[in-house]
DNA sequence: GTAGATGATAAGCACGCGCACATGATTTGT
DNA sequence: ACAAATCATGTGCGCGTGCTTATCATCTAC
């Protein structure tokens, strides 16, 4: 009996929680890219935008106007780094950071939702495995 | 203690897989949407062309020209459909199913070796999780 | 102190994608 | 038998992507 691809078994997972997403983030006015960003942001401080970018797996020369955007939404704030005059240090404004705190927890409700069909421990194994693999 | 948001897992795990899938599928001469056409078209007979596309995800006026580069390359037949002259049938080449199983089999081992961090019953679970979820 | 690396930013290119629409052949519903 | 739905196919649009190159300011190493 073949298993199925892995590769295959994530990305229709993918389409499905992306697709759950979507109207959650659209409602908090936030892009897909946008969440990420700040979600990075709260999880530890970061040096660089570049550092920002690849942490997060996006383009540093697409992260420019994606920050250019949050800014302007009051989410961030960009102060020149006194230690490096050549970067940025970026930080959560308070509205930023209960702004990813309502859409994380309208994300984690609608994610409650869509893993209902597995067990408690078959839920908690899935993010041992997804956490263990990530890199 | 919050947990990571599973969608950033997924999408952190997909962009690991697609990297490891894409010299593979290169090596076969296949491209990663003619690896989905021919393993969906070996998993079930499928009726027409639309529900192919459906079934992984594809949109369905680009697979047209993808389905005629994997005729050319020999790996399936379109044949009109005698009940229905509509439809065509699409069927794999003999061609068709061995470059499958023989990349299968390569993007399988590479599998092996990036889920190398879990139990035997991780893995399994993981693979129940996924399945389940899927739909 | 000068050369080379690094950071932020801007601009442009080629792709691939989803989507919407059109067309022609054929089937289905009434 | 006629209208509406269906199937394969083609075309074109707008968008987001990764990638490359360039510029300017600043830092680091020798």
């Amino acid at each position: 009996m073949e298993r199925e691809d892995l590769g295959a078994l994530l990305a229709q997972l993918m389409r499905r929680v992306m697709e759950a997403e979507r109207p959650i983030l659209d409602a908090q006015g936030l892009s897909m890219w946008g969440y990420a960003v700040l979600s990075r942001l709260a999880d530890q401080p970061i040096q660089t935008q570049q550092a920002l970018a690849k942490a997060i797996g996006y383009d540093k020369s697409r992260l420019i106007p994606l920050l250019d955007t949050l800014e302007q939404d009051g989410l961030l704030t960009r102060q020149p780094d006194p230690t490096d005059r050549r970067a940025h240090t970026i930080a959560l404004t308070p509205e930023g950071t209960a702004r990813l705190k309502a859409t994380k927890s309208a994300i984690h409700t609608m994610e409650e939702d869509l893993l209902a069909p597995l067990t408690a421990s078959q839920k908690q194994t899935l993010f041992i495995a997804l956490s263990r693999l990530k890199p």
